[in-house]
DNA sequence: TACTATATACTTACACCGTAAGTAGATCAA
DNA sequence: TTGATCTACTTACGGTGTAAGTATATAGTA
């Protein structure tokens, strides 16, 4: 049963016009892109979702890559922003990167969009702002700031897209492991093997930390600040 | 002056048909998609390069994906592999690291191709298998190899993934800096604003070194062996 | 209320994409 | 030379983003 968003088709002499609008396009887009991926997001698929025809859009929004800037921005703003305080800088930090890490899980195109695309909207830069200001007022300088910012920042958008992309699910590695396992030359890959053994036979599960990259940077930069 | 690979248009009843092969259609696909970015590189521009016809090229290569799935194995065979040493398998890893992100920012579409696909062909299994033979060598249990070599592979993917992607060059970070200052509201996002203009001011770079992030997570794994 | 201007949704069309299916030509083996 | 197989070409399809033009709805003014 389809939803007429904008009856043009159903009742045509008596309906109003609901416009459309730039949040509804996207809230319909974001929607999409969290169901099918962004690669099945085409703007004919978000105009069909809404009633309309694809070429109404671009009355409310520019182009496609406006589109995804917007739908980005709904992403970043479920971000949750660290609190910038002197004492806990490092609790805060962690914090942060694991809530911008799950909202990348929740939305697992987004981790690819916002690592390709800068950005000066509100959203984007509440979160870089935060981030700087949590690290400035731990007391690294600015330019030591602006490293660490960007390690954290790899770490974050590196590890969840390497999470997004891997295509077989945790529980499963086991069974993987044991069927890529007669794939591979143990006399050229001798560690690889070995490794993938450990997970076939339930000695180590396979499924990598979040928090233990993101450690090694916190436990880091805090020395520095013991320099 | 076009350089007829596979003469059909000229002298066709002369010349002896060159046939296509695999390495010749991943070899000018590389080379496409790295003077044009992989979003231009289209199976009929690829046959376009090598004289023939796009359908063509699928009597050598499955689909689109196989194309793709074959470049960036030539991409991985171009990483220097880290020496199973126990003894100086830190700097190794950092070397090895450099090397990865060196090569993929020579072809910048890459990066994200290596975080997206999981593959067993042999150049990447022997990258695999290099980081884990060294990681393991050097004491880290099978469970903290994986953690270790995740927490690499995070920071050289998602550096490089910002590096490629970042629209400025770092030699025109202050002149950016100085133009975007003006748009960002210095009452919302201070932070933000201030380490701008320490950029604009030219007293900090903006440039990010590669090395900050990866010596902090080399350093914690040394002292994780340590405990 | 009628008219006009503007906003907005629809339609037609285009260039481009990956690739299925069929046709034509080249090569190889007997 | 003939027939089988391989390989390049052609036609076609469903899909993409979006330019340009047409149709409809809405808002403002007299």
């Amino acid at each position: 049963m389809t939803t007429a968003k904008h009856p043009q088709s159903n009742d045509k002499k008596k309906a109003k016009r609901i416009p459309l609008t730039k949040a509804g396009i996207l809230n319909a887009s974001l929607k999409l892109a969290d169901e099918q991926g962004l690669e099945q997001l085409s703007m004919r698929k978000v105009a069909q979702s809404l009633g309309v025809e694809a070429m109404s859009l671009y009355n409310h929004i520019k182009n496609k890559d406006d589109l995804l800037d917007g739908i980005l921005e709904l992403v970043v703003s479920e971000f949750e922003l660290p609190p910038i305080d002197q004492s806990s800088w490092k609790k805060s930090l962690r914090q942060a990167a694991i809530s911008a890490h799950q909202v990348l899980l929740k939305h697992p195109w987004a981790a690819h969009q916002m690592i390709s695309r800068v950005s000066v909207n509100p959203a984007r830069l509440a979160w870089s702002n935060a981030t700087i200001g949590c690290l400035h007022e731990a007391g690294f300088s600015y330019e030591i700031t602006d490293h660490a910012w960007n390690a954290i920042d790899n770490h974050i958008y590196g590890f969840t897209l390497q999470s997004v992309n891997m295509p077989i699910d945790p529980e499963e590695f086991s069974d993987a492991a044991k069927h890529y396992l007669p794939m591979i030359s143990e006399e050229q890959f001798p560690y690889l093997c070995a490794m993938a053994n450990k997970v076939a036979e339930g000695k180590h599960s396979g499924i990598n930390e979040f928090e233990f990259g993101l450690n090694l940077i916190l436990d880091g930069l805090e020395r520095l600040l013991e320099d």
